[in-house]
RNA sequence: GUCCCCUUCGUCUAGAGGCCUAGGACACUGCCCUUUCACGGCGGUAACAGGGGUUCGAAUCCCCUAGGGGACGCCA
């Protein structure tokens, strides 16, 4: 029988950390036994749910390269048919029409606090026979009264949940419209999904969920619930712990293979490996071995991470995410040195794409202001002299490369009998600005002949207005 | 409150009864490399929640306690 996942968010927000998570998993535990992945949109809440919501998620899968075989499936297309499976149910008498109003529910949930109990609805209408006039009824599901139900999960093993902890749950509003419980089994069954790897929130639905389908005739697929990802605080990750949608980490210059990596970590490991490509993943990631426990989420390891793929990636793949960021700085890289080159000499040190197009800029543009520590510390009026030399050097250098102006440098120099960071230091900050670079002879070169003299003209400019002060 | 899940360095984790003086990674930190900033290399600090068992032997198995998380909706 061929694997099949899904993927099943409510729109009612854009696509967050978690939701990423459990996708990924899903998504790999289909890739890696050849199966299928789907994409189910959970929206018949039709209140909550909106067009920009779906957007957002699906935008967020692009991003994330989590393509889906089967779907977008929208469960609000489906009502005709789960509309026939509660007629069905109450054909059978494993479903009923209960009358009872939203204030005797609620009297009957605060007895039961008050009891120390847990609220659970009492099945009063299990055997009314007559409708009670101007009461809309809902459908209820009339679970099971004795025994237990046993989930094996693939992640947390064992579960037994008894019967009489369950209630007979909603399954159609009094406006008819399907609840979640009953959706996901329809869709579930309908679509032949064979594992459900959902976050672990989940659990307390599983059984409810697997009644149903039992009542059904369906067969039950695997479940694995996946741990909940917390936030620093210990807590539910969400909105007030910063950064939680997907989209907001391609805003803040993240690469998707980087935060897929830090995802697929966070509760699950291979030996002593930090570092995974989709492939490998695709290999070596098992759902069983998924940890039971939360964990928390840590954006400095996220970041580590981005860095290495900065590094390690192809530069014409980095170069495909860096547009986006070089473009939200108004840099063109096309007017300019090579941008593969710049990339090269840059990216270690960067953490995100946006920090990497920040220490691009200066060799496609000129800067308004220096870095005002090492100005103090390198712009000194004696820096003049060998700024001048540098700049008579390099109007006559005869090829304008790495190696030449390293000559150059090492020229002016022994000229002067310095040591190199008396004439290196004042270079640097003059064609930099003091943003991070690589050896000097290289970013000499990068940065170009007119922008270098030019740049140094300035530098000069800017010690004797200072001096004079 | 009731039910369910969980508990190894600050964080992510390795660990399937002896290989554990508990390993790796991030963060922090010392040194080295170095014309800036980084990358990199070599070190350091730092954990089995507590208590009972079982066993020749327990981070690993069992029980209890504590703590954390989740669920309890005509939301998903």
């Amino acid at each position: 029988m061929t694997v099949r996942t899904r993927f099943a968010p409510s729109p009612t927000g854009y696509l967050h950390i978690g939701g990423a998570r459990t996708a990924l998993y899903s998504w790999l535990h289909a890739r890696k036994h050849g199966g299928r992945f789907i994409l189910r949109i959970e929206d018949t809440d039709l209140e909550r749910s909106t067009a920009e919501s779906v957007n957002a998620i699906l935008e967020g899968m692009t991003w994330l390269g989590l393509e889906y075989d089967e779907g977008p499936f929208y469960q609000t297309e489906h009502f005709p048919r789960y509309k026939e499976v509660i007629q069905q149910l109450l054909d059978k008498g494993l479903a009923y029409k209960c009358y009872c109003t939203k204030d005797e529910l609620e009297a009957m949930r605060e007895q039961q606090m008050a009891n120390k109990e847990k609220p659970r609805y009492d099945g009063r209408c299990r055997e009314r026979r007559e409708p009670r006039p101007g009461v809309e009824p809902v459908v209820r599901f009339k679970n099971p009264t004795d025994g237990a139900v046993i989930i094996d999960d693939l992640i947390k093993g064992r579960v037994v949940i008894q019967n009489s902890e369950l209630d007979d749950l909603i399954i159609a509003r009094s406006d008819g419209v399907p609840t979640y419980n009953l959706t996901v089994v329809v869709d579930d069954m309908d679509m032949k999904v064979t594992h459900v790897i959902r976050g672990d929130d989940h659990l307390n639905n599983t059984p409810r969920q697997m009644n149903i389908l039992a009542a059904l005739g369906a067969q039950l697929p695997h479940y694995a619930h996946v741990p909940m990802i917390l936030g620093e605080d210990g807590k539910r990750l969400s909105k007030r712990h910063g950064a939680v949608s997907v989209m907001q980490y391609r805003e803040e210059g993240f690469l998707p293979e980087a935060l897929l990596n830090y995802l697929v970590r966070l509760g699950w490991s291979h030996g002593d490996q930090e570092l995974f490509s989709l492939d490998e993943l695709i290999e070596l990631f098992d759902v069983n071995n998924v940890n039971t426990a939360a964990s928390t989420f840590n954006p400095e390891k996220l970041l580590w991470l981005n860095q290495q793929y900065l590094i390690k990636s192809d530069p014409a793949h980095v170069l495909h995410h860096l547009s986006y960021h070089l473009g939200n700085l108004g840099i063109d890289p096309t007017e300019g040195p090579d941008i593969l080159e710049v990339i090269k000499a840059q990216r270690e040190r960067a953490k995100t794409l946006v920090e990497l197009a920040g220490i691009c800029a200066f060799y496609y543009r000129d800067f308004d202001s220096y870095n005002e520590q090492a100005a103090k510390k390198a712009f000194k009026p004696e820096a003049v002299e060998p700024l001048i030399k540098v700049k008579e050097k390099m109007q006559t250098l005869g090829e304008w490369n790495a190696k030449a102006l390293h000559g150059l440098i090492e020229r002016v120099v022994n000229e002067l009998g310095v040591g190199f960071g008396k004439v290196g230091m004042p270079l640097r900050l003059a064609v930099t600005g003091g943003q991070p670079s690589p050896d000097l002879d290289l970013t000499l070169y990068l940065i170009g002949k007119d922008a270098c003299l030019r740049r140094i003209d300035k530098a000069i400019e800017y010690i004797r207005s200072t001096a004079a002060k």
